[in-house]
DNA sequence: TTAACATGTAACCGAAGCAGTTACATAGTT
DNA sequence: AACTATGTAACTGCTTCGGTTACATGTTAA
């Protein structure tokens, strides 16, 4: 499929930001840092970052010490929450050019594609709901925990 | 997302073959009479043949008057063959370039994001797999039956 | 055997989307 | 007022897509 790493970036964001670093450097939460933990540009950050905000999902300010925030609890996001945040849009899409109407078979099949379509699309947000970003964080750190044993 | 709509080419492709048309033109499956009802190009429906004939879905030769042919009922294709066959890969992408591997939530969260796409990506294919082409032939059919009702 | 027909495939085009980058005006803090 | 970080425009190189032309290859029918 074609597939941008949109969700991906977002999703990075969005469990950095939920880490506690209290305890350690007290690290603030700004578009350039974690551009660093996600290995690209800030700007790259800070796009998602604004979408992210759009829906509500983060808050921040242009102030200097200030710092990403999210909204509510890392446990009550979505990964159905960041695909909408992103605007992700169709899995799959009909042929710009309309079939033609006379065939049998060309008459009705964009709209009955276009439902079939939608279930599958329907069934993948379904599994996306399941996951928080509490969830991801912690498999996350997990793993960062069992490393080394290489 | 990025998406292509090779998917939809072959779907119709195949309903095209599927409907019989022995009663009526005797009409036979060349690249060029489909390509007049999904409205394209012939070399992008050989194309789409080309994968489809790969996967063992459909079975034609270059001789005159031949045609295509399903190679089993459209009842026992689904689009999940479909879905295969037209090679789509992944409906999500991870970053090209790596995480920092020294940062907590950068460690892990590939793999944790790659575990959690392909839950979803099942999801979605287990749909697919749940519409055969027959399915799709008779919905169109049906809606050719009642149209002009405009 | 030969003419007709249809496929397979290479090659090219323009359009679009993406990630990355630079640059800079703007806004909020200290 | 100085500093800091965001928001955003603009540009780049890369990739993919659908569409198109062109032509060699293979198969059938006469």
């Amino acid at each position: 499929m074609s597939t941008n790493s949109r969700m991906s970036v977002a999703v990075h964001v969005l469990a950095w930001i939920a880490y506690d670093r209290r305890g350690t450097d007290k690290e603030i939460a700004t578009s350039e840092r974690i551009a660093t933990s996600v290995n690209t540009n800030p700007v790259v950050i800070r796009r998602a970052l604004g979408q992210l905000k759009a829906a509500g999902l983060v808050d921040g300010s242009r102030g200097r010490l200030t710092g990403w925030e999210l909204t509510r609890d890392a446990a009550r996001i979505t990964l159905l929450d960041v695909y909408r945040a992103v605007g992700e849009g169709e899995v799959f899409a009909l042929p710009a050019a309309p079939p033609d109407a006379e065939c049998y078979v060309g008459y009705g099949i964009h709209d009955v594609l276009a439902g079939t379509y939608r279930n599958a699309q329907q069934a993948l947000c379904a599994e996306l709901e399941r996951v928080t970003i509490a969830d991801v964080l912690r498999d996350a750190l997990a793993r960062y925990e069992s490393r080394s044993l290489a």
